[in-house]
RNA sequence: GUGGCCAUAGCUCAGUUGGUUAGAGCAUCAGAUUGUGGUUCUGAGGGUCGUGGGUUCGAGCCCCAUUGGCCACCCCA
């Protein structure tokens, strides 16, 4: 055999056909769950241009956007400008003249994008959802990939919480639908802004949310440490602290906030906001917890954030979303505000492996395998397949005439679970032994039949 | 971007203090079996030991570099 050397850029997976099987599953059974909502499906372009994409995503987010050369670089009467780009790239810089476009680091700036150009057309509130891989050059690691895919589901132009009760829901549906057990963490933006409100100002709004969105990971001191090293006083730390050990039932939670940030504005909002979204959701309490901890990376969210954990399971979040006053004003078109959900379809593929939450009836594509067992048998068996196809049952005839035992070992590997025998007997009385391979059991039926047969 | 561990057949992995021709299981192919697979038995193919350099009489093993993978940090889905 060839020695074959080649291979895949770093951080990303070709997807055979067992996986993409198992992840359509996925993606239809949220797909479904969206347009029973009264989403409608969107598709932006992989690349945007790089200013829709830079100073989105914080300073981090910039450096781990995937910038695509542009051409004709070599060509003679660019070389110079070309040559003092790569200088300005070089300090950290962009440069048109080097590069123009990006790869989609997410489906919602993109979004807003659409929004924002198209307004005059649409009709509000736009209820979108879009399902697209998105590009990080973010070094790999576990349930972390370079290309991934993204599934979001928005709603611009409304500020009703009914929306985020819908999308609440379709996070529990979905979910409960994949037969994957979740927990569905909660909490307000302006909490958290009345927050640092009550420690000096909204300017340490980012290195609060920032420290505190750790603490499940290392601990109240080390946030303590780190909520000093970046200029948080004795009094302020004391203040965070008692927030952070709000503990109890969601209602208890919320009564221990409403003494401590009830007296701010921001936070009377925000607690009521998360009162009313809690009363509309009765049905489903015991998925629903209230975390005052969860921050949040994105800054552009500013009421409700949602963020899903899987249990059972060592694995970050498998989905994310909050609202947003103001996304579109970002590309000029102000007073927009919006609410969104995601669901990280790689690491849920990830988790339903895991735990073995694929049903069986995924491996299946092929219903029938006819063998071929010469060439009139063949020819009889050609049609009869088309018959079966016509009916909408998918199955095959294997492609040449050979020994029955390679026949039945390709229905096996493909996970076939008919097998259906047209050999010389059969072949003079019309009929075809059907053998069903899971259980070993055959029976022979009028081919003239067999598209009537329930498989 | 920073750090740790790793890389041997298609896959999972052995390979002794550096020593002759690098092994096993699974998988593949062929035969035992001319119309009944999954079991069993026999046999075969398959490797410049990730790549490049170095040390040595001699390197899969030691050293350096490089690429890739895994993991942690940063950040995030």
């Amino acid at each position: 055999m060839a020695k074959v050397n080649v291979s895949l850029p770093q951080g990303t997976r070709d997807f055979g056909p067992e996986v993409v099987r198992k992840r359509n599953y996925i993606l239809n059974t949220i797909r479904n769950v969206f347009e029973l909502y009264g989403f409608q499906p969107l598709e932006t372009p992989a690349m945007e241009n790089m200013e829709t994409l830079m100073g989105k995503y914080g300073e981090e987010g910039d450096k781990l956007i995937f910038k695509i050369l542009n051409n004709g670089l070599n060509d003679p009467k660019n070389i110079d400008k070309a040559k003092a780009a790569f200088e300005k790239v070089i300090e950290g810089k962009n440069d048109k003249n080097l590069t123009e476009r990006a790869l989609r680091y997410d489906l919602t700036i993109p979004f807003a994008r659409y929004v924002a150009m198209n307004q005059g057309t649409l009709t509000f509130p736009f209820k979108r959802y879009q399902v697209q891989p998105v590009w990080r050059a973010d070094r790999p690691q576990k349930g972390r990939y370079r290309e991934f895919y993204q599934c979001d589901a928005d709603v611009v132009g409304s500020n009703s919480l009914l929306n985020e009760v819908e999308l609440a829901i379709i996070y529990l549906t979905a979910f409960k639908k994949l037969g994957v057990a979740i927990e569905l963490k909660i909490n307000n933006r302006k909490i958290l802004s009345a927050l640092a409100e009550r420690c000096g100002g909204s300017d340490k709004m980012t290195d609060i949310t920032v420290a505190i969105d750790k603490l499940d990971k290392i601990g109240l001191e080390k946030v303590k440490e780190e909520l000093l090293q970046r200029g948080l006083n004795n009094e302020q730390i004391e203040i965070i602290e008692s927030y952070l050990s709000i503990d109890g039932s969601n209602e208890e939670k919320l009564n221990k906030a409403k003494q401590l940030l009830g007296n701010i504005d921001s936070g009377k909002k925000g607690i009521e906001e998360l009162e009313t979204l809690l009363s509309l959701l009765t049905a489903h309490p015991s998925q629903l917890t209230i975390d005052f901890t969860l921050a949040r990376g994105l800054n552009y969210y500013t009421g409700t954030i949602f963020e899903v954990k899987a249990n059972n399971v060592q694995m970050g979040s498998i989905g994310g979303g909050g609202r947003y006053d103001d996304l579109t004003g970002l590309f000029g078109v102000p007073n927009i505000p919006g609410v969104g959900i995601s669901f990280g379809v790689d690491r849920i593929y990830d988790v339903m492996e895991e735990l073995k939450l694929f049903p069986e009836e995924v491996h299946t594509g092929t219903q029938v395998l006819f063998f071929n067992l010469g060439e009139n048998e063949s020819r009889l068996a050609f049609t009869a397949a088309q018959q079966l196809r016509a009916k909408g049952i998918p199955c095959e005839l294997y492609h040449e005439a050979g020994k029955m035992d390679k026949q039945f070992k390709y229905a096996e590997k493909k996970n076939i679970p008919y097998a259906a025998i047209i050999g010389s007997n059969e072949l003079k009385e019309n009929i075809c032994t059907l053998k069903d391979l899971r259980t070993g059991e055959q029976t022979k039926i009028l081919i003239a039949s067999l598209p009537d047969y329930s498989f």
